[in-house]
DNA sequence: ATTATTTTGTTTGATTGTCAAGTTATTTGG
DNA sequence: CCAAATAACTTGACAATCAAACAAAATAAT
């Protein structure tokens, strides 16, 4: 168990060094990559539920779509019910920006798996989905 | 492989906004406690080789150890041969924080690990080892 | 041995990401 | 209909960061 928690520890910093170095790579931001990840893996969404997803608030959010808008990479549009919200969506360059970024983590994952046999990779795939459920 | 990839990137979601919110918790911000986490978890070092680790400048270092020395959470000594160097170590404050954080850390694998068998725990394991390998 | 280069840590100025608090427009509940 | 809650925005203040310039010390080259 406590080797099993400094794998883990291991883990996280790994991925977080990459993700840093791939994002690095695009010219833009963590934070706005990470905007893009968000928006790109679960859909236009109002900017009060975005800032929860990136756990940051809507003040700073407004500030970050407002560069992402000037890059090209989102797009405000009106709510359709309610006027207060503001429904935040990707342009197909942010779309090609989400999946490039896609790409390089479907990558990774190939890469770090590539020693692991298909019966390991079916153990590892349900403990993910179980692990993730209990957060 | 694409349903494992997302289970990876929705695992450093959640192990991200955990860490956040633990961090949060000790009035030290993200940056101080990784610095901390660091030290704890390789002992003394140099600013250079710090700076390394955390992934930033060593000019950004200064301040933030400046701050950490003030808090009383680490401590500079001249470092033995090389007179330019100046090795850093949690005081027996920054020890007691590092601990409390790993506790932390531990439980949560404990907690998230709870429906696994000792079978798959023991694949998770072995895969981990395989994989932080390929990184 | 002397000089040139590299390494280490610091300082400074600019930029980015962030929050809290206050504001306005809109929606919702009593 | 009015009060309270919610959504987004604005502003002012910090934290964290980098790049560039610097000084001191170590290392390499000649």
């Amino acid at each position: 168990m406590h080797s099993l928690n400094n794998l883990i520890i291991e883990f996280y910093d790994k991925l977080s060094s990459w993700e840093q170095s791939v994002v690095k790579d695009t010219g833009y931001s963590l934070a706005q990559v990470h905007t893009i990840e968000v928006l790109g893996s679960h859909g236009p969404m109002r900017m009060k539920e975005l800032a929860d997803r990136l756990g940051i608030t809507t003040g700073t959010l407004t500030v970050q779509v407002e560069k992402l808008v000037q890059f090209g990479l989102i797009a405000r549009t009106p709510h359709e019910v309610d006027r207060r919200s503001i429904l935040v969506e990707l342009t197909s360059e942010g779309t090609a920006l989400h999946k490039h970024h896609n790409r390089m983590h479907l990558q990774l994952t190939e890469d770090i798996t590539r020693h692991l046999d298909p019966e390991s990779i079916k153990v590892l795939t349900q403990s993910f989905e179980k692990m993730n459920r209990e957060f």
